[in-house]
This record gives structure tokens, sequence and C-alpha cells, in this order.
RNA sequence: GGAGGGGUGGCGGAGCGGUCAAUCGCACCUGACUGUAAAUCAGGCGUCUUCGGACUACGAAGGUUCAAAUCCUUCUCCCUCCA
């Protein structure tokens, strides 16, 4: 409400926006034709995470509403590291490293993002392309005479590394400075007006559009989305195994379905709302469902979650997998499986190795912890000996022995072809 | 530069020669209850183990001692006060 523009109206009724250093500028700006606006990701990970969904979703948004969207890739800024919100200084990558990040990621994008030449086409962009080759005096002469050291000390990512006692080295101190001169870059490259990013992106994003001005005289814009937490106040987008990645090779369709599937009631609106694309009309109706009703709301959440991330097959045969899984109690062939050598399960191998290796526990003594205190099941039978080995004889009518860890973690072992 | 205080497990925070793999809280895992939810309750929560133990850990490196997270020395990082 109260936007001219479709973008701002979606974005404020799906509760993506946070801050915006300009609502009424923004939003004429986007009445006054197609603008394009960024999002930078960092390749500190082989694949992006969950929580980085959130502005994947507004840059998809951007474009569904008419703009053209632009993700950034930091392969020079990874060089640095980003020092918001954290306590650490980053590990330095080494740049090989980055490079392999980078192609990980991509896989994600265009799943939800369209790229090419059109107006709205999306762009993939890497600020590895003018910040690698930056001349170190030239650089400071242009755009570090644009920052008052007095100012970046104020800076929340800055100042509360300060104040809780933890070392910040030069080289995090500049990050500011590399984000900033992206937004200038891009704008002038490809007249790239808005920035968006994650709450703990403010600092950063606001010091670029002041740099712009500064610069140049430019009118860019921030705007940032809301730190997501689950109604319990937990960080979102961990699980037991760690961050819930979006390519499937980190995470499965399924365990990805999972992971929607087992939203705390109290966050399955808000969910639809930030992570799908229903209407508000259809969310509404799903969010009021009651009591065990509201199941049904975290299946379509799950259901559409995976179909935006993985395709619409993987998410039906993901649906399908937990129906059978958790609804009939039965083997589903597609649960995460290991293969094992016939030869192996003939002379028996350990339930406590079958643990590990299916990923179903972190270690040999957390598999015995687990087994003792009642949570390992070899086809649905509780086992209680920690040394209990399986066999050959105990793959079911489908060729699998199915391992359980607790009532959700479920995994198939299969005889290797 | 001077004087004090401090760096302990994912986090917070006890311990201050043996009974310390280290009280407790949070987080996390499992079980019960449920709706594959939340809340609650119970158990677990370094690695390996032939379940007897073994190994690695309390900023780093040395030393004293039968024995150190605990004492000594050096180094290092942080905090507070004085200059």
């Amino acid at each position: 409400m109260g936007y001219k523009s479709e973008f701002l109206n979606v974005l404020s009724d799906r509760g993506f926006i946070h801050q915006c250093s300009d609502f009424q500028g923004l939003d004429a700006k986007l009445m006054s034709g197609t603008q394009s606006a960024y999002v930078g990701y960092d390749a500190t990970a082989p694949s992006l995470h969950v929580g980085n969904l959130i502005s994947i979703m507004m840059l998809s948004w951007f474009q569904k509403t008419g703009h053209k969207p632009i993700t950034l890739m930091g392969g020079g800024t990874t060089r640095v590291g980003d020092p918001s919100g954290k306590d650490d200084q980053r590990k330095l990558l080494a740049t090989n490293a980055i490079a392999e990040n980078i192609a990980g990621i991509k896989q994600a994008f265009s799943k939800f993002i369209s790229y090419g030449q059109e107006p709205e086409g999306g762009i993939m962009s890497n600020n590895a392309a003018w910040l690698d080759t930056l001349n170190y005096i030239d650089f400071l002469r242009d755009v570090g005479k644009h920052f008052s050291i007095n100012r970046m000390l104020t800076m929340d990512s800055v100042k509360l590394r300060l104040e809780r006692e933890q070392p910040l080295s030069f080289i995090e101190f500049n990050y500011m400075i590399l984000q900033s001169y992206d937004f200038v870059e891009l704008h002038k490259r490809h007249g790239t007006i808005l920035q968006m990013g994650g709450s703990d992106q403010w600092g950063n994003i606001v010091s670029g559009v002041e740099l712009g001005r500064r610069m140049h005289g430019y009118e860019l814009f921030a705007l940032t989305a809301p730190l997501l937490t689950t109604a319990s106040g937990a960080k979102m987008g961990k699980t037991a195994q760690g961050a819930v990645w979006l390519n499937e090779a980190m995470l499965s369709a399924y365990d990805y379905y999972q992971f929607w599937r087992n939203s705390e009631d109290a966050d399955v609106g808000k969910f639809l709302r930030l992570f799908t694309f229903l209407s508000l009309d259809e969310i509404k109706k799903l969010e009021s469902l009651g009591g065990a009703e509201i199941n049904e709301a975290k299946k379509k959440l799950a259901e559409e979650a995976t179909r935006l991330c993985h395709g619409h097959e993987a998410a039906m045969m993901a649906a399908e997998t937990a129906r059978k899984t958790f609804e009939e109690g039965a083997v589903a062939e597609s649960l995460p499986s290991i293969a094992v050598a016939m030869t192996e399960l003939q002379k028996g191998v350990p339930l406590i190795q079958l643990l590990k290796d299916a990923g179903l526990v972190a270690s040999n003594g957390e598999a015995r912890r687990l087994i003792q205190g009642g949570g390992a099941r070899v086809n649905d039978q509780l086992i209680e000996n920690d040394n209990y080995v399986c066999t050959a004889d105990m793959l079911g009518s489908e060729g699998a022995i199915k391992l359980s860890a607790g009532k959700k973690k479920h995994a198939l072992i299969k005889v290797a072809a």
C-alpha cells in the first residue's frame, strides 16, 4: 500500500522491507521506467544458503515487476572479507577457492532470475572485473578521500567489533569502501540505482549511496530486508547438519523440502510470503488453518520453495518421498542413500559405521550415543545394541536397508551396482 | 612508558595443585507428549575404543612436581586506570 510502484507494494505487503534510504525517491524512480538493482554475494562458500534466499527473492520480484536485476559476485571483495556481523576475521580465501565458489553459487541464481539482453533481463557481474586491477594510490585519491574515518568508526560493522573487544584488521576495514565503490561502478556500467541486501548490509549500502553522490552526484538508493529469525528466535537456516544450502550437491532436494516442512507453525505465513510466489489471498487461506490442519500449509510451503529452487519434478519427488516416509511409514526409494558393496554387506557392516557413512551422525561416538539413547532404527526396528551389525539379509524387497536417526532423519543403504 | 585485571569446550561463564573431559546457563542431539509444530519433562552433548580404558584439550612455548586449567618463566593478545 501507499506506494505507486508495484515493486515496493509487493515487497512491503510481503514483509521484505526493513529500511530504505528514501522511499519516495525510489518509488518515483521506479515509476519513471525500467531500472536496475543489484545484490552482492561474496563467494565464501561453494553454494548460497537460505539466508541468502530473501535477497534473491527480492531481485526476482524486481524482475517480475518489470525491472532489471543484477547479481554481483564478489570475486574481488571476497578476497578482503566483510566484517559485518562477525566477531572474528574471516580467514582469507585463496583465489582459486573463490573461483570455485563462484561457479557453485551461480547455479542457484538461474533458478530465480532469468538472464538476458532484454530490458529486464538479468545481468551476472563480478566485481573482480574492476577491483582486481585498481591502482592503490589512484583509488585512495579518487575514492578514499570521500571516506571519513570518524564516520566509519561509528558504523555498526566496525563499532560492534571494536566494542566487543575483537580485533579488526586493516584489510577488513577497507571492505566497506570497496563495496561502496561497487555500487558506483555498477551505476556507471548499467545505470544501477538500487542496492538491496540484508539489514546487516545497511551501513555498507548507504555508504555506497553517499559515495555515488559525492563522486558524481548520482542519485542512488538503499533497501534492506529484515534479519530473519524463526518464531522461537533462532537464526534462520540452520539444521542439524549445518546450513541449508541451495545447491543440490550440498543438500538434497528432499532435505531442502524437509527443512521447510518442519517450519514452526508461527512462521508459516511469513515464510509463504517471503519464499513463495503464491498470491497473498492464497497465503491468507493457508495460514488461517488451525491445529493439525496447518500441516497442509507447511506442505504447500515446502513444495513451492523446493520447486523454486530445484524444479517441479524434484519438488514433487521430495513431497512424495516425505509422504511415503512419514504418512505411510513405507520405505521410499528416493530417500537419501549411500551405496555399499555386496561383498561388504555379506560380511556384515557395523551399524555405527553405516550411520556415519550415511551422514546421519558425525562420529562413531555420536552414533553410539544415538543407539544407546534409543534413537537408532534399522528397517524401522529399534536397535539398542551399539555393536549391531547389518548384513545382506536385511535388504528389504526394495533392495535397501532403511536407517533412521530419530524420527525425521532417514537414509537408505543400497547395494553398490 | 607505569600500575592493575584477564584470555577455559559452539557461545556465555565457574574452577585456581590431585576426586577436572572440566559445575552451570544457552545452543544442539535423542526420547516421552503431539500434528514431521511449539511449549514442557527426561537423557545426552571432545575423539577413538576389544567398553577395561586410551588419546587430545583450558591463548603459545618452556619449567617445577609423583601429579598442573590450576604454581613459575618467557612470549602473545585484550581490558581498565595513571602518564
